[in-house]
RNA sequence: GGGGAGGUUCCCGAGUGGCCAAAGGGAACAGACUGUAAAUCUGUCGGCUCAGCCUUCGGAGGUUCGAAUCCUCCCCUCCCCA
């Protein structure tokens, strides 16, 4: 295994915390293969951008030789983490945890190594946990400590409901760690609670407390909340080429730089050298962008895939023409029939109400002429190219 | 168990009998400007056979010419006391 400093210096690489760093570098000096764990929660069944962040990581820890553990979290799930958002979240059905999960595995694969990753279940061990396994796991926590969570507090103070089996989150995950004698566990800025309560645990349960390890949190495409399906500002590992091509394009300036430092491979020193070159206005910070892009696409998909991606978009918005696969429907014969029911059916608008609306707004257009009359018809035996705003298209075909 | 405050359109939040499809803000969408960036300006933002009509204000009933607003019961949340 590397020397010591030199695993810790990419192990340090944006990285939030480490705590603590002497404890782990205590731990790599015994040059042994560590016992990494991070959890995932199976309640969104898409991976996006986000996630990577602590794949990436996961996936240098596995590089240096350590064992890493891709935990679901098929029972906690259940509970749902009360992280992040302040309020509730739905319970999950154990079928829909199993679906989720399964989903799962098959995207992070595209990061991690399947050969050398563990992949656990927490229903394994929690499934047989009794209820008086349950009470003393209970009893190693107060309430007290508990409720000094972020989350908790917040949600107190705006008169939000804390259910109890809230509570059980981090008892539970934290046993996670106790069950897997983990001696490193990664996790988000949002984690750092629950990583916490695992050391705890396991100096309770008589085992060496973990390291924590947490990164940032990706903002979403808006920049401002952190990437979530949820919230619709999110990048999914499995979006096809052009719509993830078009999404890091659309992010700010600003954020680029950020995803550069989470997600890209490109080293420190290029990364503030192109900075500098932004400031300086030597470089575009567009063509940064696609630089970026070009390398998320590729990385997930292919550097072919990349290329056309990025073809197609100067194609379709710097040159204004239309994009090469967009959706075609057949067209409906001799008879005519008004343009918003036409945008309606075929879902490039939410209801007729809305079709009028843009058109009222002049943002639809057919065969590139402005749709003003909303009371408009059309045959269906012909050819129509169909645009809604920037991004809706549509082709009707004869029929 | 006792007392109090609440549940409004995607979110926050005004509205206490007609002028309410419901103020304001956010998000979103569209147009202008651009680098499909950000910022900014403008407009839209329940549905429909669209200058009119229909359905919404936790749920079910009721009072009234008329209810988001009043009454009854139910469900849910928060606070204080025990």
């Amino acid at each position: 295994m590397l020397p010591v400093e030199e695993q810790l210096k990419t192990l340090r690489r944006g990285t939030s915390e480490i705590i603590d760093e002497k404890d782990l570098a205590k731990l790599l000096a015994k040059d042994k293969p560590l016992r990494i764990k991070a959890g995932f929660d199976p309640t969104a069944p898409d991976l996006h951008l986000g996630h990577t962040v602590l794949l990436h990581k996961m996936k240098q820890f596995q590089d240096l030789g350590h064992e890493v553990i891709f935990l679901i979290g098929d029972f906690t799930g259940m509970i749902g983490d009360p992280t992040g958002r302040s309020e509730t979240r739905k319970n999950l059905t154990p079928e829909e945890v199993q679906e989720n999960a399964k989903t799962y595995l098959e995207q992070v694969f595209k990061i991690l190594d399947s050969e050398k990753t563990t992949v656990a279940y927490n229903s394994e061990w929690m499934g047989k946990f009794t209820s008086v396994n349950m009470i003393e796991l209970a009893a190693h926590y107060t309430v007290a400590r508990m409720l000094e969570r972020d989350d908790f507090q917040k949600r107190m103070a705006k008169n939000l409901p804390v259910s109890i089996h809230e509570l059980m989150y981090p008892l539970i995950q934290g046993y996670d760690s106790v069950a897997l004698k983990s001696d490193v566990e990664l996790g988000g800025t949002d984690q750092k609670f629950n990583l916490l309560v695992g050391r705890d645990l396991q100096r309770a349960y008589e085992q060496k407390p973990q390291v924590v390890l947490t990164m940032p949190l990706l903002e979403g495409t808006d920049g401002v909340q952190k990437m979530s399906k949820s919230l619709n500002n999110s990048i999914g590992v499995f979006d096809p080429p052009n719509e993830m091509f078009g999404k890091i394009m659309s992010i700010s300036d600003e954020l680029m730089w950020r995803y550069y430092e989470l997600l890209s491979q490109v080293s420190t020193d290029e990364l503030d050298s192109m900075q500098e070159q932004a400031k300086s206005g030597a470089l575009n910070p567009k063509n940064a962008k696609m630089k970026l892009a070009r390398e998320i696409v590729a990385l997930y998909h292919s550097s072919e895939a990349a290329e056309a991606a990025a073809g197609e978009f100067e194609n379709v918005f710097k040159k204004k023409n239309i994009p090469e696969d967009i959706p075609v429907v057949a067209g409906w014969g001799q008879e005519t029939r008004g343009i918003c029911t036409i945008l309606k059916e075929n879902k490039l608008t939410d209801s007729t109400s809305a079709a009028r609306r843009l058109i009222q707004q002049g943002s639809v257009t057919v065969n590139g002429e402005k749709v003003s009359d909303v009371n408009q018809e059309f045959s269906g035996d012909q050819e129509y190219m169909i645009k809604v705003g920037k991004k809706r298209f549509l082709k009707i075909e004869p029929g």
